[in-house]
DNA sequence: ACGATTGTACTACTTTGCTATTACAGTGGT
DNA sequence: ACCACTGTAATAGCAAAGTAGTACAATCGT
């Protein structure tokens, strides 16, 4: 089931393309799934229908779904696609985080250092 | 010289506040230094006077600046702080990226050879 | 062929973020 | 004490983002 949280600061909209692109990529909703359909969902997350048609019009247009008027949303992304696809999102994050952090001026070391510890303390966390 | 690129995405004050904000984080304004009135950085730049007093003041509210009414704004970090100061700023973009990768269910295996990956790469772009 | 369901397109309203304008109040040098 | 400088405060204008409402067109099952 897919949460909103209406207080948040980040809209609605991207709440929910965040999550479903997550479902999409991890295989949860493999290819040729059928998504909800736009009222569907609508009413199931209380939120207006033009929002979640906005939602699967830019999934689209990231080539993670495929729409046929007059039958819904289908999930686009092929087994073989993940892998690349998975890549090229972790890239645009990686990127756009190293630029940010150059920006503040920090060397390459700190930055390694401090995420790999970070990492390591979550693992840790994790387990407990 | 501050610079402003007026057809950016990120606002003017923003832009401004992430450059004045390393200048003081890596030292170059050291604590108490007078930094230029409001309305002499307005017209250098060619902006309102009222989008740098919003700077100052945020940068004011996160312990950077420090308002003398009638007289200026000065620099507060002190060189002791700046060390603690630097961490604390990586700290907080670092756990930022951290979770947006792990919602997208990303192993911290990736994650650090695809950052390690692109700062090699980036210091041999550097160098070139 | 019909009716229910699907996506689509257009419009408009509301809120928020950002910037600009103006008038006010404190400080400091001379 | 004055005057030119400083920050402050309050207001308004503008554009963009976000969401909502309504009417339309294509599909599919029966």
């Amino acid at each position: 089931m897919l949460k909103i949280d209406a207080g948040s600061a980040v809209p609605v909209y991207e709440q929910l393309k965040r999550q479903i692109k997550l479902r999409i990529v991890s295989g949860r909703y493999p290819s040729d799934h059928r998504m909800l359909s736009i009222r569907q969902l609508a009413s199931e997350l209380t939120i207006n229908p033009n929002t979640i048609a906005k939602v699967y019009r830019q999934l689209e247009g990231e080539g993670f779904l495929m729409s046929k008027t007059g039958s819904g949303f289908f999930v686009k992304l092929e087994k073989e696609q993940m892998g690349t696809t998975r890549r090229k999102l972790l890239a645009e994050l990686t990127d756009e985080f190293i630029s940010r952090v150059v920006e503040l001026g920090f060397t390459p070391d700190e930055l390694i250092n401090t995420l790999s510890e970070k990492l390591e303390r979550k693992s840790a966390d994790d387990q407990t």
